[in-house]
RNA sequence: GGGCCUGUAGCUCAGUUGGUUAGAGCGUCCGCCUGAUAAGCGGGAGGUCACAGGUUCAACUCCUGUCAGGCCCA
């Protein structure tokens, strides 16, 4: 097989192996030795060996590749796997993401589609670096810079490969087929080329610029941490914090001039209060809360102990309303109340003189005038504090939200390494922060701005490496202007499917309706380069989006360039506008980048040749599925990267969402609903789930066990459920019929099969349920309700196939000769099995493809096939109703038998039934529902099967609400209760398509046989069943003709249950020689001797214990006692295999 | 603190554009059937559809709030 000339690659497969599956050539290894062979004996209780000789087979025979190949020139259908990280261990979640994405991806296989299934590796980022990071003993990036950092990536690049044999084992083992051979790895030199060229396109079209990031930081080890790092125990510690309210003196400016705030000679001021008094010389404005109401207070100034309160004079405080109880001092006279917003662009004092440093925020253009004033905030509340909240946006990141709002300047008087960059009052530069509050307090209140202090325990984040306390610091950092095309992702998202569609609309919508800039770099090292280069002169910037344009501008790339640091970084050249030098930025890519840009990059776009016309065919994506916890994470990086791409006329893609399809798995957690985890030793590992219940049930259990996107309580109790109800089922249904079907020497080509619809109406009823379940099975997969057509799947199995399909039919299976009868019987059982194989090997592909070799025995893989569809010819709706009808009469007729006593061995007279739908009775008067019924119940015959007649049950409407509530509105109650109470000669004038006037306030209404549900109500005094359409009840009396042929048949189980207990074959046949003592007995022999012979498949029935010597001597003789008094008719039974 | 999801029988889950006896399986008790079945069938017991309001002729279903569990973010 040329592989080459496909733009990917598989294993090279023979030209015999491929055209054998594709069926052109079916002779290899096709003798007829497996046709309805067994099924593995121990393939229910132990399913695991079983599996893996069906994956020894696919690997053998490289199923896989083979399937592809068939499929190469079909229509494509776009999966892009989300790639894992592989140094961290597969989980059982996991196999509920891969069995979706597997289970979609056979059956699109299955519609004719070629699916690429690439598999991908997700290898860069902070998790690798902490990895290798603990592997080293080495902590902090001071200790990696000193540990080497090219040594130290050698170690990233190492280390993420941990446990790819495990995940690749996973993958094979639960037969998620991907394509292991080409994947893509986030960090080779052709990836992060490709996010290269992605982000020289962000730079090209102005999205990229220069901002800062506020997030924890630690002044110890010089670094920022991550969410993930915030996230770790024992981060978040008591302490014991400062809480100070402070005054900020109110003024008014006058061509730039302080003036006091008002003439009363009464000092006006805002209170502000925080935890974090080192950050006050850094305060650049207050905020306030639009809506909230705020109150100018009078407030008595502090006076001397045992003085008169007021006596050292007044101030006058603004404060919320709602805070100033708690915080104001008693005798506080309220002189204005206005809202947040009336308070916008006040001015107050600075509280220090300090000439604090400001820093360039990048995200905006700094408004000096805006310093110190009042500004609007949402996020501040009236719940803690003053309702007035201090800003110091170099350390926080709400303030940072609020500062890029109002333009505001941004102080930093403390520095990267947690110390004061300039002398602040007492505090001299150098201080590091935590130490500088009691002295900034002192001072204040020297200077009389201290109005409160107090100190109080709360929750702060420390250092994880070296506990230190963190602050909040703001680090330069490079952005993407997503919010500038925000309008055109949320328009596209809703051009997706989202499953469920409330994850599209709510959590990501909202999401993408509140899309603030996307903040790409990081300051670690095991990442893709940031390719921007800056000017040390003129600060101008260059994005280099190939190893090219990089080889020509820096004359050549050095000997072991691997497009990562540290090399990278050497790499310099002359800005050719000024004098300086280009120089790359150091930070990495957030390695969330590299996921969201795997459509180009995992194709080496554009760099590669044909990549251009790989993208074009597999871009966008059909279908992706992955957790929920990916909503922020790949499902945004995708969208948000591929909306962009959309929009270049030069990428020649499609302007739209980059997914059509989302479909979005909950948690698992473990059967209490408690999330695992190691600590709780829950964990439930996937190998031994599979070992011990094979990979198809915990498939199976994992899609129909509940919507995919809830949360899912692993239970081994739930998988045994699956293996022991339907998937035994299934298998049982195969292995009854391939031992007839064996017995026979069936032959699925055999020309004498009659065809389907000259077939009995048992078996057309079976072949019209199978294509309804095809086509209903068929629709829930293209929907991608997944669970539905596992449930579907399920009922069909279990009710309809097996329960009453070959219950009902057994005997024709094992009874008499061949026979047309018999070959029908075979050829619908084959049929059904055949479909149901096909239905079921999306999601069950182990247990279809052993049942699938069986079945056909043409060497061809069940997943090479083309999923069945409805066949309108053989659907046969009137049967199906009548079945319906039948199992409904059934169930009132077993449980007549039940209180009367009279088990279903024993023969009785006749059925009647009285009903109001005439439909079903003329159904149920047919042959077919006929024989059903009386069959099933044993039931001589109808008794009577009529329309009511007023004396058994009486005919009953009930108002059709659905119909009848539009119509009416407010009287449909009035309504409800006079149809309730028409007669029964109205009903049934109705019911034969007359009409009836109610009379109700308001006017008439005339009603129709629509408006209304017709029932019958009992009257009888005799035991009856209803359903309320139907009404059944049985002649119980019984003569002695009907006892003995009860007894007959309590004669035949016996037997049959001897035959089972010397473990007979079931097509033995025997020699057997009764004995009854009891005159309903003898009778019941000599009547019904042929019954009994026939059905214990005595070839020799011989009645009487000394028959001419007949029974051998050493005859073993078992005795029963029949019937319902005991001693009263006893049984003797003798049998020989002959 | 914010956004979102979930809450239905002892357990696991269905429940259609709101429409009148809220279903299934497991478990449990009683009975039955069985020559494919580690199965099946019938019956019994088991429900304040988390709670409280509201809208409506009508609410498990729609709205508001509360509570509980979970996820994501802060």
């Amino acid at each position: 097989m040329p592989t080459g000339e496909q733009p990917w690659s598989w294993p090279s497969v023979s030209w015999a192996q491929f055209e054998r599956w594709r069926g052109k050539t079916c002779a290899v290894n096709s003798s007829q030795e497996n046709l309805f062979s067994p099924l593995p004996t121990d393939l229910t209780a132990a399913p695991d060996a079983s599996e893996l000789e069906v994956l020894e087979r696919w690997r053998r025979e490289q199923t896989f590749s083979v399937v592809q190949h068939a499929r190469a020139a079909g229509e494509p259908f776009v999966f892009w796997e989300g790639p894992p990280t592989a140094n961290g261990r597969p989980g059982i979640h996991h196999v509920i993401a891969r069995t979706i994405k597997d289970t979609v991806c056979r059956f699109q296989t299955m519609l004719g589609k070629k699916v690429l299934r690439k598999a991908g590796w997700d290898t860069q980022g902070l998790p690798v670096e902490l990895e290798v990071e603990k592997r080293l003993g080495i902590s902090g990036k001071p200790e990696i810079e000193a540990f080497g950092v090219g040594e130290f990536n050698a170690q990233c690049r190492e280390s993420v490969w941990t446990y790819r044999q495990e995940w690749e084992e996973l993958s094979e083992r639960m037969g998620y087929w991907l394509n292991y051979q080409d994947p893509y790895i986030t960090y080779d030199d052709s990836y992060v080329e490709s996010v290269w060229y992605v982000l020289s396109l962000f730079h090209r079209e102005g999205l990229v610029y220069r901002g800062k990031r506020v997030l924890p930081f630690c002044g110890r080890c010089g670094t920022g941490l991550s969410a993930h790092e915030l996230g770790q125990p024992g981060v978040y510690q008591d302490l014991m914090d400062p809480s100070v309210t402070v005054r900020l003196v109110a003024v008014a400016r006058e061509g730039g001039e302080e003036v006091a705030a008002d003439g009363s000679g009464e000092q006006e001021s805002f209170l502000a209060w925080t935890t974090t008094p080192w950050t006050l010389p850094s305060n650049v404005a207050l905020a306030v809360h639009p809506d909230l109401e705020y109150i100018l207070a009078r407030v008595p100034l502090p006076v001397a102990k045992g003085a008169e309160p007021g006596s050292g004079g007044f101030e006058r405080l603004w404060v919320a309303a709602a805070r100033a109880a708690a915080v104001l001092p008693e005798g506080m006279e309220e002189l204005r109340r206005v809202v947040g917003s009336e308070l916008a662009g006040r001015s107050y004092r600075g509280l220090f003189d300090a000439s604090v440093p400001s820093i360039d925020p990048g995200a905006w253009q700094v408004d000096e005038s805006a310093l110190h004033r009042v500004v609007l905030a949402d996020y501040v509340s009236a719940d803690d504090g003053t309702g007035l909240v201090h800003q110091a946006p170099a350390y926080g990141e709400e303030d940072w939200i609020a500062a890029k709002e109002n333009r505001l300047p941004v102080l930093q008087a403390v520095g990267e390494e947690g110390r004061f960059v300039c002398p602040v009052g007492p505090v001299a530069a150098g201080t590091f922060f935590k130490e500088a509050d009691e002295a900034l307090m002192a001072d204040l209140k020297k200077r009389g701005l201290m109005f409160k202090k107090a100190r109080e325990s709360h929750s702060y984040p420390h250092c994880w490496r070296c506990d230190t306390p963190l602050f909040y610091f703001g680090v330069p950092a490079w952005y993407i202007r997503t919010s500038s095309y925000r309008d055109q992702m949320v328009e596209f998202n809703r051009q997706i499917n989202w499953v469920p569609p409330e994850i599209g609309e709510k959590r990501f919508g909202h999401w993408l309706e509140n899309n603030i800039d996307w903040n790409i770099s990081r300051d670690r090292y095991w990442g893709t380069p940031l390719p921007f280069w800056i000017c040390d002169g003129c600060d101008r910037e260059e994005a280099i989006g190939s190893r090219s344009s990089l080889a020509e501008k820096v004359g050549g790339l050095p000997e072991g360039f691997d497009n990562h640091k540290p090399l990278i970084d050497g790499l310099t050249y002359a800005c050719g506008e000024c004098d300086g030098t280009m120089r790359r930025t150091s930070s990495v890519v957030d390695c969330w980048f590299d996921s969201g840009a795997m459509p180009y990059a995992q194709y080496h776009w554009p760099q590669a040749p044909g990549s251009r016309e790989q993208l074009a065919e597999q871009y966008p994506a059909d279908f992706i599925a992955e957790g929920l916890d990916q909503t922020r994470g790949w499902f945004y990086t995708l969208h948000a990267i591929g909306a962009f791409m959309g929009s270049l006329e030069d990428t020649g893609l499609p302007a739209g969402p980059a997914y059509r399809t989302c479909l979005v798995n909950g948690l698992v957690l473990d059967k209490d609903g408690v999330k695992m985890s190691k600590r709780l030793g829950n964990v439930v590992r996937p190998a031994e789930a599979i070992a011990t219940h094979g990979i198809d049930a915990v498939r199976w259990y994992m899609l129909a066990s509940g919507a995919p996107w809830l949360n899912k309580r692993f239970d081994d109790a739930g998988v045994l459920e699956v293996r022991r109800k339907f998937i035994g089922t299934l298998l049982n249904s195969y292995r009854f019929f391939a031992e007839y079907a064996r017995i026979d020497g069936f032959d699925p080509g055999d020309p004498s099969i009659l065809p389907v619809a000259q077939r009995g109406e048992i078996d057309r009823w079976l072949m019209s349920r199978v294509q309804s379940v095809a086509a209903d099975v068929r629709g829930r997969f293209e929907a991608y309700d997944l669970s539905g057509a596992c449930r579907a799947l399920e009922s069909f199995v279990m009710a309809e196939l097996s329960n009453w399909y070959i219950r009902r039919n057994r005997r024709r299976f094992w009874k008499g000769e061949a026979g047309p009868d018999k070959l029908a019987a075979h050829a619908t059982l084959h049929s059904a099995l055949h479909t149901t194989t096909l239905l079921v090997a999306p999601v069950a592909p182990f247990m279809a493809e052993m049942l699938w070799e069986r079945l056909t025995s043409d060497g061809t893989s069940v997943h090479g096939q083309l999923f069945p569809e409805a066949q309108p010819a053989w659907a046969a709706p009137d049967l199906e109703r009548a079945v319906r009808l039948v199992e409904d009469v059934v169930v009132m007729g077993r449980a007549l038998r039940e209180r009367a006593g009279l088990r279903v061995r024993q023969p009785l007279r006749a059925i009647h039934v009285r009903g109001s739908d005439l439909a079903a009775l003329e159904l149920l008067r047919g042959a077919f529902a006929t024989e059903q019924v009386l069959d099933e119940l044993n039931i001589k015959g109808w008794g009577s099967l009529e329309a009511d007649d007023g004396q058994l049950c009486r005919l009953r409407a009930k108002a059709a609400f659905r119909v009848l509530g539009k119509k009416l509105g407010g009287r449909m109650k009035a309504a409800a209760q006079l149809i309730a109470e028409l007669d029964p000669e109205v009903v049934a004038r109705l019911r034969a398509g007359g009409t009836a006037e109610l009379a109700l306030d308001g006017g008439a209404v005339q009603l129709s046989a629509e408006d209304v549900e017709i029932s019958v109500e009992v009257m009888a005094d005799f035991p009856v069943e209803t359903d309320g359409r139907l009404v059944v009840y049985l002649d119980t009396e019984l003569d002695d003709g009907l006892r003995a042929e009860g007894l007959a048949r309590e004669v035949v189980n016996r037997v049959n249950g001897l035959r089972k207990d010397l473990g007979l074959a079931v097509e033995q046949r025997i020699e057997l020689h009764l004995c009854g003592q009891g005159c309903l007995l003898e009778r019941a022999l000599l009547e019904h001797g042929e019954l009994i012979a026939a059905e214990t498949l005595a070839v020799d029935l011989h009645l009487g214990k000394e028959p001419a010597g007949a029974a051998p001597a050493a005859a073993t003789w078992v005795s029963f006692e029949l019937g319902d008094a005991p001693g009263e008719q006893l049984l003797e039974a003798s049998l020989n295999a002959v």
